[in-house]
DNA sequence: ACCTGAACACCGTTCAAGT
DNA sequence: ACCTGAACACCGTTCAAGT
């Protein structure tokens, strides 16, 4: 707990930097040791491997998603709920320190795959999409769902008219993830 | 070209099928030298890096694309043409060995960020996006083309109900298309 | 508790040399 | 034309040893 260096908080910000600006697979520990001016074995008391980093600022994230994947479960499976949820997951993404938590997946998608962090991850988007669509299991509807929570991620990116801000890319976001989730049944 | 042995299409076959399986930055060159009975460095007579091992079976795709870019931009920005322009690209990714190239490109979206071919492929996908929304700039149209194409893109693993073959996929994610396309503005 | 130095097996790539 | 053998610098990981 009481570490004095701070040498584990400092190694997570500075592998969360360049995993997310040059990718997981392309950045290797000795580039994050020589930032830190430590060696690469030093990582190694501090983390049990290199995807043991991602898992521990991939955590919060995932105790964000439980949160919400919980709430849902108690809610009535109505159109009021869906857009409910999809906007506090959307507030969950936007906020804090999170962007930098998310652009990192935006990153790292495929290399996630195959890290334990990366498989709870999926895991919980599943069962978000399945909250979302609860109450229709049509095939249709579970591609709503899933494309509703794209919506959100992809706003990011496949938004490229000029200046705009981030609070006008979430709404434009919910705008069109409220439409898909709008033809889904209600349980 | 009059290859004997036909080495270069076993490489290609075999590196589709373990990038694939595995991913493209967990494959080893030795791993697929060893299924050919031949070495690491006899792959770098046929090509000329690993990347370039993608390249070679991403070509025919790029080339799709470009031809279904060209069509659109003959064609009146219209609903109509939009629904055509989806249906032809589902088509194209739904038909032939495609499904194999796809699926190869579903498992590796992040690693192909840095190669080459994926970047080209990246570029594609907004030209496409852009054919898509012509004649609408707004933001929210530029989110409804992208996810359009993820519609088609994401059926293949949204959709989770059993028994749903892949006709009937295709089928979904065009209608769940049309919907999205529906509202993006006629030129 | 925190870190180093040196070693491990493995990776993609190069190149002279063989047929 | 087609491929091998050996070497290159680099990778993630381990571990005994130092403070």
């Amino acid at each position: 707990m009481r570490e004095s260096t701070g040498t584990r908080e400092r190694i997570k910000a500075v592998a969360l930097e360049l995993f997310t600006e040059q990718g997981y697979e392309k950045t290797s520990l000795r580039e994050i040791a020589e930032r830190l001016n430590v060696t690469k074995a030093a990582l190694y008391y501090h983390f049990k491997s290199k995807d043991e980093i991602v898992s521990s600022f991939v955590e919060e994230r995932l105790d964000r998603m439980d949160a919400l994947i919980a709430w849902a479960d108690e809610q009535p499976s109505t159109l009021a709920t869906r857009r409910e949820l999809i906007a506090r997951y959307a507030d969950s993404m936007f906020a804090t320190e999170q962007p930098s938590v998310m652009r990192f997946f935006e990153q790292n998608q495929t290399a996630l795959k195959s890290l334990a962090a990366g498989q709870q991850m999926r895991d919980r988007m599943f069962r978000l999409a399945d909250a979302l669509a609860r109450g229709d299991e049509s095939p249709a509807a579970q591609l709503r769902a899933a494309l509703s929570l794209f919506a959100v991620h992809s706003s990011w990116f496949a938004i490229r008219a000029p200046r705009v801000t981030d609070e006008e890319r979430r709404k434009i976001a919910l705008e069109v993830a409220d439409e898909l989730l709008a033809r889904i049944a209600d349980g």
